[in-house]
RNA sequence: GGUGGAGUGGCCGAGAGGCGAGGCAACGGCCUGCAAAGCCGUGUACACGGGUUCAAAUCCCGUCUCCACCUCCA
């Protein structure tokens, strides 16, 4: 079976085939930086870095587009609030998701544009609108005319027209022709961020910057369009129609994915129940925390809860803990080996991460086992499977960036030290001396050093906080 | 009112007509001087009520509850 994925245009898991043999164009709705990430974004953020990952994997060349909307009413309203320029808000906030993305190894895109700088192809899409009739100006805005496109708009959000309330996105709604036509510029106001264009000055409306950006990096049809399911409408919807409307094919996938609530509510800031990068990091590491926001399939909604975070952290572990001491055996081997084929079914059929993880572990016990019978061909076949399945999902413990980690240098320092006492302990062991070999064990203990007895002899691991 | 989704064992969480995904926790056992790690085993799970079927968590009808979107959203 080859990759199926879920659109949400046709809504249903279909094949997928790409425009252009061999190559994937893949555009994500990123941030609109006007505060720092919330856990929800980087989820997101998670969920299309295995996709790009599985893509590749499949031998995919991907050209991945993930825009930031650097001016936006927010933006602005949070620049005046805080006395700030505008800019400085957007960039100092951006700032924080590309860190956060880093840290949960998540690769970065092939072009990460930004609204502010591709004016000139937002001209350009609005002439072309207004030229074949399905734009006009109005009160210094230029709107999106959705009647003269009422055959299509709302194919991508299955509603009809006559259901949609006012889009209510401008001051002068009386100005439009009708209620739910939407701003694809809005004229300039005192003291906001503006640029001139040909209907006078203005700022881009919110999502005639998306259309522009992915037409100019990916072509005026391409492969996959994503996005967080609160963005079907009136985003992406809008966006559809824009692009459509001027006569592109646009994207051919939609794909979107689920939102993360917290205690079963969605994160908003009026609910006071926003959840950060930070607050996660104080319980668990990146990577555990990466492989918690995949342990749901990416269009199920997810609860977080500090349980479930502290599951993903012990299931994790176990993991690490078989590649950890299989590489102590046999070396850590190739990290792109081929994966088993239940784990390539998986994430085929619409990238069913749970799903993929669940062979991964099977794949884990059996390694277990073989190191347990002292099977050092099974241990090594094992290992490479796990790593070439926990590399797909930017999981595996060997590789970047999750092997680097402070102190690193020092590890042969401390390993002839720990050994010394290992031998003391052993020694002690050999004459039935446990109280010396346990007061041994408790003083490494006591400096944070965990020793493990195994069939190859003791090993040692520092404590994780 | 419109649209979409969800309810699965103590917990998380897949699956979508027929062998109990997987993980976490718990309990029993094996291994171990003890421990840690690991392994083996232990569960009459599918919101409720009907129906279809040889067979339903899965399909159909009805009901309840919850969530999201309907122009700020990932």
């Amino acid at each position: 079976m080859s990759l199926h994925l879920y659109d949400t245009g046709t809504r249903t898991v279909r094949p997928f085939v790409p425009l252009h043999e061999g190559r994937v164009g893949m555009y994500v709705c990123g941030a609109t930086p006007q505060a720092a990430p919330h856990i929800g974004h980087l989820r997101s953020g998670v969920i299309y870095d295995v996709l790009l990952r599985w893509l590749r994997r499949s031998g995919y060349e991907v050209t991945f587009v993930r825009n930031i909307t650097d001016v936006d009413d927010k933006i602005i309203a949070v620049a005046a609030e805080s006395g700030v320029p505008w800019f400085a808000v957007a960039e100092a906030n951006q700032r924080i998701f590309a860190r956060g993305y880093d840290l949960l190894g998540c690769l970065p895109p092939t072009v990460e544009p930004r609204a502010t700088g591709h004016v000139p192809e937002m001209i350009v899409l609005i002439r072309r609108l207004i030229e074949a009739g399905h734009a006009y100006t109005a009160a210094g805005d230029v709107y999106f005319d959705v009647r003269s496109w009422a055959d299509h708009y709302g194919e991508l959000s299955n509603q009809r027209l006559e259901n949609m309330r006012p889009a209510g996105d401008t001051p002068n709604e009386d100005a439009k022709r009708d209620p739910r036509d939407f701003a694809l510029w809005k004229g300039a106001k005192p003291g906001e961020p503006s640029w001139e264009t040909p209907w006078g000055e203005g700022r881009p409306g919110w999502h005639l910057e998306c259309s522009a950006m992915a037409t100019k990096y990916l072509g005026p049809e391409f492969d996959i369009h994503g996005g967080g399911v609160d963005l079907i409408f009136p985003h992406h919807e809008n966006e559809r129609a824009q692009s459509r409307a001027a006569g592109d094919g646009f994207a051919r996938y939609w794909l979107h994915n689920g939102l993360l609530t917290v205690d079963g509510v969605k994160m908003s800031k009026s609910v006071g129940n926003v959840v950060t990068l930070n607050d996660l990091l104080e319980r668990a590491r990146p990577v555990e925390v990466r492989y918690y926001l995949l342990s749901a399939h990416y269009r199920s909604l997810m609860d977080y809860t500090d349980a479930a975070l502290a599951e993903a952290v012990s299931a994790y572990q176990r993991i690490e803990g078989f590649v950890t001491r299989a590489a102590e055996v046999v070396g850590a081997g190739d990290p792109d080996g081929e994966p088993p084929e239940a784990f390539t079914a998986a994430m085929d059929d619409d990238l069913g991460v749970p799903q993929a993880l669940a062979v991964l572990h099977e794949t884990v016990r059996d390694g277990n086992n073989a190191l347990a019978s002292g099977d050092e061909a099974g241990v090594a076949g094992r290992l490479a499977q796990v790593r070439a399945m926990a590399g797909t999902l930017g999981l595996d413990p060997l590789s970047e960036p999750w092997t680097t980690s402070g102190g690193d240098d020092l590890r042969p320092v401390v390993d002839a030290l720990v050994k010394v006492a290992l031998e003391q302990r052993q020694a002690a062991r050999a004459r039935k001396d446990y109280a010396t070999a346990d007061e041994i064990r408790d003083g490494l203990a006591a400096a944070g050093i965990v020793v493990e007895d195994t069939p190859h002899g003791p090993r040692w691991e520092l404590k994780r906080p």
